[in-house]
DNA sequence: ACAGTTTTGACAACCGTTTTCATTTTCCTT
DNA sequence: AAGGAAAATGAAAACGGTTGTCAAAACTGT
């Protein structure tokens, strides 16, 4: 798996906020890419499976992938608004989640932590 | 609303972790209620809607529905083998979700925090 | 060039959820 | 109690996102 991993990678290197599947597949489609939704979903999968992207779901449940910024673990900051994206670093809600768990004797711990308002630009209007 | 909407949440408070739509559904069918699955989704819908029960999406995407012991804002420990769930309060994570949104100009914060993990009973075996 | 392997994409199948709509139940006014 | 408006219900269909199927196409190394 390789050339079209990297066209899907590549849109989203270039993508400001969080995209769904469709969303990239019907770009690729009107650059004249000759591209499956198949494949698209495929190479999504792949490159999450590596770490090379992130995927969160919406509310609605949609599947939503950002191209990750930085390789250590972070969390989102998501204008609910326009899906404006800030990666976050919380080295508080880190110690938190393991403070938490372990206060209850659980272990192997993993956590999701998203934050969701509105943006400064979209404040104003 | 309300027959209906009443068992559900009976359901759910019996329930020692989140369950499912479907999940609830059957349990009531095959105790003899004649419940519709529609009726189950739009009465989990209303009590969501009136704070009653917190949904969170599993990584499948499924929305899994829980009575809320507290009324209170708080976040949710949950057992990745077993199911079991812990409500947890978090005033440092609310800080932190404030803080992280203003220092980039957001407004009208909201925020999602999951923590997930193997309990002490689980992790025995 | 050849055989073997991997990747691809049109399409169908799937699954959870929502919509539709005709029927039933509940509630309120006589 | 009777009648009628309003709300609730459930079977079935529609929907939307995702995954499976399978034959064709693109690579791989020899
Ligand atoms: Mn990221
Ligand atoms: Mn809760
Ligand atoms: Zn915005
Ligand atoms: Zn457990």
């Amino acid at each position: 798996m390789s050339r079209s991993r990297d066209a899907v990678h590549e849109i989203l290197r270039r993508s400001e906020s969080f995209r769904s599947a469709q969303d990239i597949f019907t770009e690729m489609r009107s650059d004249g890419a000759k591209i499956g939704l198949t494949t698209v979903y495929r190479a999504l999968q792949a490159l999450n499976d590596d770490g090379r992207v992130d995927v969160l779901r919406t509310d609605e449940g949609e599947a939503v992938y950002r191209a990750c910024a930085s390789d250590l673990h972070h969390h989102h900051l998501v204008c609910r608004r326009c899906g404006r994206t800030e990666e976050v670093a919380g080295p508080d809600v880190e110690r938190w989640a393991e403070a938490i768990a372990a206060e209850h004797g659980f272990a192997d711990i993993t956590h999701t932590v998203e934050v969701f308002g509105t943006c400064a630009s979209c404040t104003g209007r």
